[in-house]
RNA sequence: GGCUGAGUGGCAGAGUGGUCAUGCAGCGGACUGCAACUCCGUUAACGCCGGUUCGAUUCCGACCUCAGCCUCCA
């Protein structure tokens, strides 16, 4: 039974759908304006590998992530490059999409963008006027009245009072409450701006999930996620919307993964601290990244340092070394293996532990070792099935153990050098010329290569 | 100041009221010409102080330290 932590109740919750066997899940995505970096990768994978494994349990998932195309960055930004704001936002569009790619990061199923959604957002804002929930301001801007939210606080565990006891909040003389916020910014010249009611102007940050998830996914939906920074206000901010509008709970869970940090400090673009996928990626495969990011619980933090890239890299060579020599057993699946699938079923199950699961999935390493030790040949082949059903869920083992641990021979200039020094290594050792084939191992270790002698056959990988 | 969350062996990181996490590293052994890979064995931990308990790293309380949110942020 699936347990997932609701941020709503800061408690496990055993999850119950709306709808018997569907699940609806919208995740905060993107602001396009510049390269995802580390902590964006963290969101993607988390909620992709939440999907993965809902549907490995059966659910019919529609999974949303939208895109913030429009806001006060990407003017800026835009303006800075001399470049329109539409070409911008397509790039790094393109740039999310090919970094999500390359962590195998499924595309969600539908990618709806602020700028589509116009005519929801200023529905939702004029049912919101209509209701007496917000107000049109006299710099033209119109603000949600948090005071006539009952609820606002419930999800970030805040006193309306304290927030207002804060010294942090700016003062905006237009508000008539420090806490109330945008909705709907009137246009200043030169901005894009959208016909609207209350004049020329474009939505606010935090409208366009209320009115996005509603158009997609329905008014009440199951599983709303986002990164932890996202709790307060925009969460917060989202709920006064949607169930002032709606006047329904709008979502049953709600996911907030932790940060990823460098030297206990949280990445981010304003702290200037951050790397981007791009960056790691020349670094490290892919799935490394992707590894690194599941070897921790979604909700911790994840530091940020080389040395745990390494680690995961490691581990994952072990794997690909384990399962290389290894025809598995097709289509197999890992919810009938009574020992190590309800192992790795009860992992996920308790919030989606991957920490755990990774480990349950080292034990099936060491037994595929041993059986093959053991020339099982059948058991080897069901246990490399079996992991390799575990990494559907997680989404690692993708590719081709030859893959991983040489490259791409196509590729390779290097290949044939290789090859023609293992053969005369061999011969060296057939000769027991022990310097000689010794000579040939370091000189391959000078280019980065590792030899595996086994019975027989002499492999190699790159370190 | 208010509100969250966290402090586990050399490192990373799960978990639990009383026998095992797991990975990397270390140590001993097997395999190997020597290595690598792999296997077997092994060392080592629960911030601090009290309390509950037959027994607490795990429950309760105080304290210390750290991180996050309260401002754009995944």
């Amino acid at each position: 039974m699936l347990k997932i932590h609701n941020s709503l109740s800061r408690q496990k919750e055993t999850f119950k759908p709306i709808t018997a066997g569907k699940v609806n899940m919208y995740v905060c995505g993107m602001t396009v304006y510049d390269l995802c970096h580390v902590g964006h990768a963290r969101v993607m994978v988390v909620f992709d590998v939440v999907t993965r494994y809902l549907r490995a349990l059966g659910y019919n998932v529609t999974y949303v992530r939208n895109i913030t195309d429009i806001d006060d960055k990407i003017i800026k930004r835009a303006a800075e490059n001399g470049e329109t704001i539409q070409a911008l936002t397509e790039r790094f569009i393109a740039e999310m999409h090919q970094d999500a790619d390359a962590l195998g990061v499924l595309r969600p199923d539908l990618e709806p963008k602020a700028t589509e959604s116009m005519p929801e957002i200023l529905a939702m804002v004029e049912t919101l006027i209509g209701k007496g929930l917000a107000y049109k301001a006299d710099n033209g801007d119109v603000y949600y009245d948090v005071s006539k939210f009952e609820a606002y606080g419930k999800l970030s565990g805040r006193q309306v009072d304290d927030l207002r006891a804060g010294e942090r909040i700016a003062v905006n003389e237009a508000k008539t409450d420090p806490l109330d916020f945008v909705l709907w910014k009137a246009a200043k010249e030169g901005e894009p701006a959208w016909e609207s009611p209350w004049g020329m102007g474009r939505p606010g940050w935090h409208i366009e999930c209320s009115a996005m998830s509603a158009h997609c996914l329905g008014e009440h939906f199951d599983i709303h996620g986002g990164g932890q920074d996202l709790q307060f206000p925009h969460h917060e901010n989202e709920i006064a919307q949607s169930e002032g509008a709606h006047d329904c709970q709008s979502v049953n869970y709600w996911m907030h993964n932790g940060f990823v940090r460098i030297d206990d400090e949280k990445m981010s673009k304003s702290l200037g601290n951050f790397f981007t996928v791009r960056e790691v990626l020349a670094q490290y495969p892919a799935e490394a990244v992707r590894y690194f990011i599941l070897s921790s619980h979604y909700r911790s933090p994840l530091n940020y340092a080389e040395d745990q890239l390494e680690q995961a890299k490691a581990a994952l060579t072990r794997f690909y070394t384990s399962l290389r020599d290894v025809e598995p057993q097709p289509e197999l699946n890992w919810q009938d293996d009574k020992e190590f699938g309800s192992r790795f079923a009860e992992a996920m199950d308790d919030d989606f532990n991957t920490a755990l699961a990774l480990s349950v999935m080292a034990d099936v390493r060491q037994a595929l070792n041993k059986a093959l030790e053991n020339n099982e040949a059948d058991l080897a082949a069901y246990l490399a099935g079996l992991l390799l059903s575990f990494g559907d869920v997680l989404g690692l083992f993708q590719q081709d153990a030859e893959t991983f641990l040489v490259g791409d021979m196509a590729e390779d200039s290097d290949a044939d050098a290789i090859d023609a020094l293992i053969v005369e290594r061999n011969q060296a050792r057939a000769d027991k010329n022990w310097s000689r084939a010794d000579d040939i191992r370091d000189q391959l270790s000078e280019m980065g290569i590792v030899i595996e002698d086994a019975a027989g056959k002499t492999s190699w990988r790159r370190a």
